[in-house]
DNA sequence: TTAGTTCTGGTCAGGATGACACTAACTAGG
DNA sequence: CCTAGTTAGTGTCATCCTGACCAGAACTAA
């Protein structure tokens, strides 16, 4: 049922939706390095339908906010994230031209070839869902509502995030090389490090530990292998998903 | 109107409550020096009726996030802090044993000298508002809700917050002198810091400046007032109260 | 076998930090 | 007025952390 004006739609209760900015490492031909992408969805309705918007929907009324989060992601996108947290409560009054709608914002971090995140292929496929890098001015000009904001808030609390070592974690796989880690700060902080402080530095954190194996097939030498022995954050901030 | 079973009250939209938790800095005579501390009020309505809790309530259909937590704070304990700050949004289907409700959470600052800060008068009054000291296991232990998980998320993002310096102008007030500042630090670290050393690094800042001016009535000798010169951080993390 | 690239360990200088000694400036009490 | 006591503020020293850079090790490709 429509309402005739703005103070009566006002008087409805806001709804309640959740909407997620998924970051992944991908290659960028632009800087030669590896960058931050991200998907989004073309919206089927309107408002603003057939622009380009952040992946969610309302939420189910049983549902908690994390499996909201991650139950729309997968029926939207394909994607099964390995790790969703929490950014942010949106609620302003005029974020929706239509109805007032308060939007809890998570943040996830995606492997590129992780077999658990079946997304790629999904991905591929529909026409409906894009991957854009995560600064592109050109892609995020017109996206819906303000989820231009959001996703810029995203990029800030993710560069301003302390322990690098989980992120570098969820980002790459079990196992993985110093030089995999350097490039996911190298995309994150969008400047180049140097190779041999950037190891110090990392071995000399509790959280990752050497191992035996060795990456081989590469083009030279071939580099050892790490693990993350993760050390737990905060409950809140590390939620992890059924 | 009540519902007969679990299953049928899920299926109600989840109510939306805006919170805040409050520090303040307040003497401790248990440490000998300043600590943090916390208004809570005394629930007059089931369900937890007569537990302490945070002071909150439902969001209006008019107020944004924060003008909701900003009103409700002013109508339930008269304080009106100069800063808030999104903390984190609750919204797991059993918080509540009535109906569901998700909670955006805020979380201020106050100092307790502040003439713009009314609370100290108002609250001394009201039985049903009363201070506790954060880090305190009794009180925290009888709460409604999930409201002690809720404050020690909080005290866990106050004392991981980088920026001190804003904090520390937060609770003291336009000018300060730099003892002050340490003993915001002290409180929210909970340990000893060296005073030269202090004096140091904070004077190395550049948000920090010094005035001509010297605070006298001091049983020794007069120290002199600094004046924080705020650099903004982002917006959303910074919004103010209208 | 050699050139090319990355991996890995090392040195060095400069800046930040903790421990601590010492002087400056005020009040309180006789 | 004088002295003791307390806090304000300065300076020094050793240590740790960081960025810049060099050089050898280990592998591939030709």
């Amino acid at each position: 049922m429509p309402f005739s004006n703005v103070a009566e739609r006002r008087e409805q209760p806001p709804a309640l939706a959740v909407s997620t900015v998924i970051f992944s490492l991908r290659d960028d031909e632009r800087t030669g390095r590896k960058s931050l992408w991200l998907p989004l969805v073309r919206r089927t309705r309107e408002p603003f339908r057939g622009q380009w918007a952040l992946p969610g929907g309302p939420l189910g009324p049983r549902d908690s906010l994390l499996d909201a989060a991650a139950n729309n992601l997968r029926d939207t996108t394909g994607l099964i994230p390995r790790y969703l947290e929490q950014l942010y409560a949106f609620g302003d009054l005029d974020r929706s031209p239509t109805r007032r709608v308060v939007s809890i914002v998570y943040w996830a971090l995606v492997r590129e070839d992780d077999p658990h995140d079946t997304a790629t292929s999904v991905l591929l496929d529909d026409p409906n869902v894009a991957w854009f890098r995560a600064d592109d001015p050109e892609a995020l000009g017109s996206l819906a509502f303000d989820h231009r904001q959001i996703i810029e808030y995203a990029l800030w609390r993710l560069r301003n995030k302390v322990e690098y070592g989980s992120i570098a974690h969820r980002l790459l796989g079990e196992r993985f090389t110093l030089a995999q880690v350097r490039e996911v700060y190298e995309a994150v902080l969008d400047r180049a490090l140097d190779p041999a402080n950037f190891r110090r530095t990392l071995r000399s954190t509790p959280d990752i530990e050497e191992t035996d194996e060795f990456l081989s097939g590469g083009k030279h030498r071939p580099p050892r292998l790490y693990r993350y022995t993760g050390s737990t954050t905060h409950p809140l901030e590390s939620e992890n998903i059924s």
